[in-house]
RNA sequence: UGGGGAAUAGUGUAACGGCAGCACAAAUGACUCUGGAUCAUUUAGUCUAGGUUCAAAUCCUAGUUCCCCAGCCA
């Protein structure tokens, strides 16, 4: 190691694990897990949880599971269990044959359950929930013991038998570990192993009513499947030695946890909670809305798993919070996409232009490279026309300094076109809007090349008025206006920082007609716009291309600067 | 005035007593048939105060700030 002159740096998980490995621990076996609740959709948070455990089972020749933690019926779906199934398996992560459920499990925690009662650890408690939060105390006053704490073994098992036959109504009472009112730790004070839920469990139906806490669960249902580095975030970093009393007392294989900080994102949020607000109170579409940190709205919205993945591996692991730059992971996607998304010419917002010298009804057939980063992928024909379609934003009657595109007396070239010369505009006399652009061309300069060698500063897309195929495009915005969505006004929540220009529809661009035939999903830049992965809600003939991420934009830096100067 | 964690450029992350580095962002320039991509350059950091040491981001002491915990949620 020594002898390394460029050093590997590991994070600290993984710098654990190779102590344990050189320590012998487990003969060198490396077992993980993703353990998600099914009461939700996976975002880009649990995505990193997901690299991370899968991610380190593959690094060091070892396995990763797939549990659902699914120990409360009351929020849990077989719609999210299915999605996030779906999610990981399209991020590229595989466990085989080993998905589990917490629920698997229930039979085994309830014999443990009694297993801990006989031991005299565990007793049957009365105590009203709100009794129980009086007796728990505050973070500064230890609590009382439960008056039922002393319950002999006898009368818990057969409370405890006949709270599993249902003989008591929920919330009534709850099976209680005897641990210590005056811990300092909180979930050291008795806590709730199990609890009466008359529910309907997505997993096993009507057969329980009672129905493990979560911190009864997790430890063992790790130890079950002799998972040996169970990777958690911080949170769960106060319930650590709750989890490791509940091994001992049981005397079973202990895995060892590891608390990493949760990823946050600017301009997003990630709770769980309020996504699924959003999502109920109709501030997005769906789960899947393609402004949602979702995992499916990400995937909607056009991103790819690489771009995903690149990013889990560049944000790191700490036990630091942390809010990242959501620019690093329009990086990470442009990166990838720059690599792999066809080029193709879209018009958002058409004006026309008329090439006053061009021959009426004439149509060329130009050759245009696909992707100048992939020469395999070769190039395709575009008509050209006498009318054109053009950007709006790409004519200026009166432009500003350092404006290289169409204003009166200005050459610039049609990609893949000609280099044509703004000759003037028509306006509409009542509104004074620009409705036509007008130029003429240099036949010279057939394909966008310059024989004489002259050069032009700007080259601009376009589409032909004649071949255009009619798209709707939906142009896609920070869901949030603020880098963190939290703050807000006294009085007032994350609501109030809500986008309202997080989606602008587009019904009527003009897209190249090689974009009629596009699928589903399928990604591709609009030259100088940006990155578009179509729709699913795309009809035949009619495409809907979400915008995915825009290209990086200089010249809308540069104007932004001088926007306080001048028009 | 309980317990558990954490502090390194604007952001994220390295360093394991020996030259504070990388990425993103920002800025400048080169190049360019995408104001894209690419390339080059620049700006910018060890929470504070003491101490140990030839040498401290790293070790010690004291403080400061931030996060988590009082669900029969996970």
């Amino acid at each position: 190691m020594t002898t390394e002159n460029t050093p590997v740096s590991t994070d600290f998980i993984r710098e654990i694990i190779n102590e344990d490995n050189r320590a012998g621990k487990h003969n060198g076996r490396v077992h993980t897990r993703f353990p998600p609740e099914p009461n939700g959709y996976l975002h880009i948070g649990h995505a990193k949880s997901i690299c991370l455990n899968f991610g380190i089972a593959q690094e060091y020749g070892g396995l990763c599971n797939l549990r659902f933690d699914d120990t409360n019926p009351c929020k849990e779906e077989v719609e999210y269990v299915d999605s996030i199934m779906e999610d990981v398996r399209w991020l590229g992560f595989d466990w085989e044959d080993r998905l589990f459920y917490a629920s698997d499990y229930f039979d085994q925690l309830y014999d443990w359950a009694v297993q801990m009662i006989e031991a005299g650890k565990a007793y049957v408690c009365d105590l009203s929930a709100e009794q129980t939060r009086q007796f728990r105390g505050t973070l500064t006053e230890p609590g009382k013991n439960s008056p039922y704490r002393d319950r002999k073994v006898e009368e818990n098992l057969d409370l405890f038998t006949r709270m599993k036959a249902g003989e008591f109504p929920d919330g009534t009472r709850t099976l209680r570990a005897k641990i210590d009112m005056a811990s300092p730790n909180l979930n050291m004070r008795d806590p709730v192993m199990y609890r009466i839920l008359h529910a309907e469990h997505h997993r096993t139906g009507d057969k329980w009513c009672i129905y493990p806490m979560y911190d009864f669960t997790h430890g063992q249902s790790d130890s079950l499947e002799r998972i040996t580095h169970s990777i958690c975030t911080l949170e769960f970093e106060n319930h650590r030695p709750l989890y490791d009393w509940y091994i001992q007392e049981l005397g079973i294989f202990a895995p060892r946890q590891i608390e990493f900080a949760r990823l946050n994102l600017t301009y997003t949020m990630m709770s769980k909670r309020r996504l699924l607000e959003l999502v109920r109170d109709g501030h997005v579409a769906g789960w899947d809305d393609p402004r949602m940190p979702t995992i499916c709205g990400l995937r909607r919205r056009g991103y790819t798993p690489e771009a995903i993945r690149n990013f889990c591996k560049r944000i790191g692991v700490s036990k630091v919070d942390s809010v990242v730059d959501i620019a690093l992971l329009e990086h990470c996607l442009r990166e990838d996409l720059n690599k792999r998304a066809p080029r193709v010419m879209a018009v958002l917002k058409p004006v026309k232009l008329v090439i006053d010298n061009y021959p009426d009804g004439q149509i060329e057939e130009m050759e245009a490279i696909n992707n100048p980063e992939d020469a395999a992928a070769g190039t395709r024909l575009v008509p050209f026309s006498k009318v054109l379609y053009i950007e709006e934003d790409d004519f200026r009657e009166e432009a500003p300094k350092k404006y290289h595109r169409l204003t009166p007396g200005q050459e610039v070239r049609l990609r893949y076109g000609y280099l044509v010369t703004c000759t003037g505009c028509v306006k509409d006399p009542a509104t004074g809007a620009v409705v036509e652009v007008h130029c003429t061309y240099d036949p010279a300069t057939r394909g966008g090349n310059t024989p004489d060698g002259r050069k032009v500063k700007g080259t601009i897309h376009w589409v032909s008025a004649a071949k255009a195929v009619d798209a709707e495009v939906r142009v896609y915005d920070n869901l949030f206006t603020k880098p963190d969505p939290g703050d807000v006004p006294d009085g007032q929540d994350y609501r109030v920082n809500l986008n309202p220009k997080s989606l602008e529809i587009i019904p009527a661009a003009k897209v190249e007609p090689s974009l009629a035939s596009a699928k589903i999903n399928d990604k591709c830049q609009f030259e100088r716009l940006g990155y578009f992965s179509v729709d699913k809600d795309s009809q035949p003939g009619k495409p809907i291309f979400n915008r995915t991420v825009t290209l990086k934009d200089t010249w809308a830096k540069i104007e932004g600067r001088g926007a306080g100067g001048e028009g």
